[in-house]
Parts: structure tokens; C-alpha cells; sequence
DNA sequence: CCGTATCCAATAAGATACTG
DNA sequence: CAGTATCTTATTGGATACGG
């Protein structure tokens, strides 16, 4: 017997045209963002958003992958047999949310409070590789890597000036790059040994690459 | 007998070294981002935050006000006799986040739920004009407008393809608008007539403007 | 293992009254 | 006008139980 199915759809909202406050409406939720950047490179089960999002439990992921569904920006699928899994993906539209990721990183990444050591996820540190590139020190470098968490491969393809990254099989790359998320980005953001990784392939030009991300500087912290 | 002054610094965080995640620590909370937008052309009093955020209590208005300072998004200052009355502004890195504003609000315009019709306040329509405008359609065309809402003033100054506007008393200008908030809107995003404002000066200029500003296609309702 | 549903305790938000 | 205090309600998160 389940009574008040209904999402409540008319809930805590801003009566606001500001197309900021809307969004807020569409996403303004606790770890709706978060289950967004978990979907941005391509689908994923219920269980790995999961074990992606440390924190969340399981009556609260699933009202957000719901709101989401119904806001249009989550379409939920059936993998086609024999995998027959259910998972959860961006539609068009959600994925174009990119750049409010961006603007986010780019502006916390000056926070005086941030703590980059706080664990994080390869979703998180592939998409920090597209927000801190340095666009205007690329030139005419390119470079195919590969990276690799655990079952999650990654490839990157520097080239004129653009940072592509695709969620797929590590095929013919320039460099692979495997070990923990939090490790690649104590290379590249923090200066740490080439060490932390396990690397095959073209070692200078990976050390060439990560020497093209920056941390901007932290605001005045007065 | 006030216990427990503590602000619950500890509270709910992502514990996410994710840039987005840590921003929406910082920024996250209900009305946090809507506080911040209002403070975006200069410093502001408590009831007028009260006035263009509908709907915000006084004690989240006063909470936000609280944390956003802590973390260094806002200060509050007292304006110098005679005026004597506190202020709050955004810090030189609190500003720094109009990105965000601008992507969540070229994103959600694309929202099929997207409602222009409700209210909005005279700040969201000048930050609207910024993320609107086309770059590419602006040409050499150069103008200076004042807008005028109520006792607010505001100039835009149209010159080398950028758009700059300050809350300032209107000067010298090209034309005046002056209007309601949402009948600017109605007239840049809507196609309304321009008697719905009141122009005075180089009206053939002004209907060019507002030819440089488009809303984005709605994203696919399916 | 993949979710969904339910219950509970902590906390954040909203409404309103109140004080300097 | 500028906030504070208090009360009520809604949301969150954690635990857990349950069906596929």
C-alpha cells in the first residue's frame, strides 16, 4: 500500500527566473552534481555510482537518479543481453553540463581550504585533466595516454590544443598510466615522483604532459 | 544563555578533493549561490539581499551571510559616516565566481522546464546580458546603456566586443532604459515590443543591442 | 549483487515573533 | 532596519529489511 508516490515535485524551489536559479532547482540538491560527474563519461550501474560517491547511501541515490530521470537529464537503460544490466546515463543535454563542472573546479581550486589529499575519484581527476589544462602552452605537443584504475580505462588524446577523453579499452596509446586516482593527481597537480605510477611507453612525454596542468594559485587568504 | 554558538563547521561535507565537490562545500547550501549573485555588482544591506531573494528567512539569510564569510566568499564592511549602515561585499575571490553563474544559466536555459515568466531581479537580468550575449554578432558595434529599476542604476558599456557593467549612477550614456526588471527580459529574450520600457536616447541603437542576445535552443524534450 | 522500501535520528530550512 | 530566538516541518543519512 503505497501512498504519495508522487516526487514531490513542487517542493523547495526558487520562484525565480534567473536561469542560475533554475538550474539550482534542476540540480541544486545534495549529490545530484556529484551522481552527474559519476555519468560523465559514459554509463555506469547503480553500484559503481555508489562506491564512486563515498558518503551517499543507497534511498538517497536513488531519489536523485529519479529527479534526474524526470528532469530529463538521467535516462536509465537496459544493457542489451548477455550483459542485461540496468544502468543510468547522461542524455545529450545533461552531458552539456561540462562546464559547470569546470567553472566549480576552477574557482574551488583556488579555495584557501581545499584539500587536494581527500580521497578522489577517476571520474573526478580525468575530468580535472580537461578543466586545468593550460591551453595556451600546448603548442603543437600531442600525445595519446592511456590510463588505468582498477577496471576503469581512460584515453586521452592531446591534440591541436584540444583534451578529448573517452571511457574505453586502452588500444594503441603513446603511454599507459596506471595506479590510484589520488596518486595521478599528486603527479600532476602536486610534483610528486613519476614513481606513484606504474607508466609503459613514451615516460617523456607523459613527464612533457603533465608539466601542461596548473593549480591556480590560492586566493588571498585573508 | 546561547550554547552551542558553534557554527557546525563539521556538518555534512562531500569528503571529495573533486574541485566541484569541494566548491559545493563551500557553496552549496540552499540560497548560498543566490546570496552570492546579489552581491555580484557591489556591496548590498541585509533587506535589500532580503528583498531580491524571495522566499529566504531571515535566519538563513543570516547563516549564509555567516558561512560564506568564514570561508572568505564575503565580508562585511560599514560604509563611512554619515552612512554608517554594515554592508556585505564579495571578496575579490568570492567575484571570481560569475563563471558559475554563467554556466549554470547557459545550461538551464536550455531546460524544457525552464519558466521566464517568474520574477527576477535586476541583478540576474544585467549578469543574464553577460552570459547571453553573442560574441560573434557584436562586430565593432559599440553602445553605452544605463538601465534604471526602481532606485537600482546600472551601465553597460558595449565597446570592443566585451560588455562590462557596473552598478553605478547613470551618467553619460547613450540611451536609458528604465522598466521592470522583468519586462527588460521579456523585451532582450522574449521578442516583446520595446514600449513595454521606457527609452529615452539612441533607440535604434538599443533595438540593435538586444538583437546581440539569444537564448539557446531548448534541449529535447524526449 | 541490484536496487527499492521503511524506519529512525540528526540537521537544515521555513515561518514567525521578538529585541536592540 | 538588522538581525536573533524559537518552533515546526522537510530533507538527509544510516541501518536494515526485503524482493528480483
Amino acid at each position: 500500500m503505497k501512498l504519495e508516490k508522487i516526487t514531490r515535485e513542487g517542493g523547495r524551489r526558487y520562484h525565480d527566473a534567473c536561469g542560475a536559479a533554475h538550474a539550482l532547482d534542476l540540480v541544486g540538491e545534495r549529490w545530484a552534481l556529484l551522481v552527474m560527474r559519476e555519468l560523465m563519461y559514459g554509463p555506469r550501474r547503480f553500484g559503481d555510482l555508489r562506491a564512486a560517491l563515498v558518503g551517499i547511501s543507497a534511498n538517497v541515490l536513488t531519489q536523485r537518479l529519479e529527479g534526474l530521470e524526470e528532469s530529463g537529464i538521467v535516462r536509465r537503460r537496459k544493457l542489451p543481453p548477455p550483459a542485461s544490466v540496468q544502468v543510468y546515463e547522461l542524455t545529450d543535454w545533461g552531458a552539456e553540463a561540462e562546464p559547470i563542472f569546470q567553472s566549480l573546479g576552477r574557482w574551488a581550486a583556488r579555495s584557501p581550504r581545499h584539500d587536494p589529499t581527500l580521497p578522489i575519484s577517476a571520474i573526478s581527476i580525468m575530468m580535472s585533466l580537461r578543466t586545468m589544462l593550460a591551453h595556451d602552452r600546448i603548442g603543437d605537443f600531442a600525445l595519446t595516454v592511456g590510463f588505468r584504475f582498477g577496471d576503469d580505462e581512460f584515453v586521452a588524446r592531446l591534440k591541436d590544443g584540444e583534451l578529448p577523453i573517452e571511457r574505453e579499452p586502452i588500444g594503441d596509446v603513446d603511454v599507459r598510466v596506471e595506479g590510484e586516482p589520488a596518486a595521478l593527481a599528486a603527479v600532476v597537480y602536486g610534483g610528486a615522483p613519476l614513481s606513484m605510477l606504474t607508466i609503459a611507453g613514451d615516460v617523456a612525454g607523459f613527464q612533457r604532459f603533465i608539466g601542461l596542468f596548473d593549480l591556480p594559485p590560492k586566493a588571498n587568504a585573508a
